[in-house]
DNA sequence: GTCTATAGGTGGATAGAC
DNA sequence: GTCTATCCACCTATAGAC
C-alpha cells in the first residue's frame, strides 16, 4: 500500500508549509508564490496537487481536524479523569500557540466571510466537533463529582471553545504564551471542584 | 472650526466603509478598489486622503479605539454599578456583533503577522485599554461586594477581553448571536455574587 | 478634491513541453 | 510530477490634468 515514486511526497510537504502559513498570516495572507519559494518548487507544480486555493484550503481544514480528532482520541486513552482530559485539551492550544501560530480554524473563522462554501462549512464543523468532545467529557465530570457546573454541558463546552480561541487570539498579538496560560487556567480552575477554591480565593 | 468645502467629508465615508471592511472580511480581504466601488469615487481620490492602506488602517485603529474609549466614559457617567457596567460593556460587543461584524482589534489580531508595525502597536494598545478599564470596574466591583473573584483584576479582565473577543469570532462563523450571549451571560454570572448562583446550579 | 491614465507588481490559474 | 511560459484580473500607488 503506497504509489509508486517520490517520497516524503511533495503533497504532504505543501500541506504542511500552507498550513503553518494559515495559521500564522491568514487565508488570504499567503499565496501560491510563498509556498514555491519555500518548498522549491513551481507555482504551477503546487496547482497540479492542488488545482485551486480553495481545494487546498478545504484539505487543510479536513487535515486539521483529522489531526485533532487522532489527539482528542489519545486523551480519551491515556487520561480517565475529566479534569486531566481537560488540562490536556488546553495543552493542545498552548502547543499551537508556543510554535508562534494560531488554531487554524479559529483564522479562518476571522476570514469567515471571505471563504468559500466548503471551506466555511468545514471550520464551524471543526467546532462542533471540538464542542462535542468537551461536552462529553463535560457531562462525565460533573457526573463523577470532579467538575462543577451550571446548565448545559453544551454551553460550557461553547464558553471553552470560544474563550479559548480569543485567549489565543489576543496572547499571539502580545507575543505573551504567559496571557494565554493564565486565562486558561482560570476557564478550568472554575470548574475544579475543590482545590482551587481554597488555592484561589482573597 | 471646521474646513472650507465639502460636508459629511469623504475622508470620513471612506473611514466608514472601511471600517466595515475590515470587520467583516480583514485587513486583508479588501480593496482600495472596494471603497471606491461603494463610495462611488475613484481610487486615485483615496490616495490622496490616505496615501497608503498601511495609514488608513492605523487611522481605523485609533478611530476605533476612540470611540470605543467614549462609549466606556459614558458607561462609567451612566451606570453606577460595575455589574450594569459589565452589562454594557458586553453590550457593545453585542452590538457589533448583531451587525454582522467582529471586533475591528479581534480582526487584526488575526492579520497581525502581516500588519505593518504601526497597527501592530495600535492594537495591543486598544487590548491594553480595554483591560484597564475592566480591570477597575471589577476591583471596584469586588470592593463594594458586588463581583467576586479571586486574584488580580488584570487577570480576570484579559480573560474577559479574551473570552469575548473568541465567543464573538466563532459566532459570527455560525451566525449565531445567541451563541455569543450565552458565553458572555456565563462569563457576567461566573463573576457575580449572589443571584445567579441561585438561579443556574442545576 | 477628484478625475484619467498608467505604472509596476502580484494574485490565482492554465497550456504544453519534458 | 515538474518545468517554462504566459494569461488576465487585480493590487497598491503615482503623475498630472481639471
Amino acid at each position: 500500500m503506497s504509489g509508486p515514486a517520490t517520497r516524503t511526497d511533495t503533497a504532504e510537504r505543501v500541506l504542511e508549509l500552507a498550513e503553518r502559513l494559515v495559521q500564522t498570516r491568514g487565508f488570504n495572507g499567503f499565496s501560491y508564490a510563498d509556498i514555491a519559494k519555500g518548498l522549491q518548487v513551481t507555482k504551477a507544480s503546487l496547482h497540479y496537487h492542488f488545482p485551486t486555493k480553495a481545494e487546498l484550503g478545504l484539505r487543510l481544514i479536513e487535515r486539521y481536524g483529522d489531526n485533532f480528532a487522532l489527539a482528542l482520541a489519545a486523551i480519551d486513552e491515556d487520561e480517565a479523569s475529566a479534569a486531566a482530559r481537560l488540562r490536556r485539551y488546553v495543552g493542545i492550544y498552548a502547543g499551537v500557540l508556543n510554535a508562534g501560530r494560531m488554531c487554524l480554524c479559529g483564522m479562518l473563522a476571522a476570514d469567515y466571510m471571505t471563504l468559500p462554501e466548503p471551506m466555511r462549512t468545514a471550520v464551524t464543523h471543526f467546532f462542533e466537533a471540538n464542542e462535542r468532545w468537551l461536552a462529553a467529557v463535560l457531562e462525565q465530570g460533573r457526573a463523577e463529582a470532579e467538575l462543577r457546573f451550571a446548565g448545559d454541558a453544551v454551553e460550557v463546552a461553547r464558553l471553552l471553545v470560544g474563550s479559548l480561541e480569543g485567549a489565543m487570539l489576543v496572547a499571539r498579538s502580545f507575543g505573551e504564551a504567559s496571557r494565554f496560560e493564565a486565562i486558561a487556567d482560570r476557564l478550568l480552575a472554575d470548574l475544579l471542584v475543590a482545590e482551587p477554591e481554597r488555592a484561589l480565593v482573597g
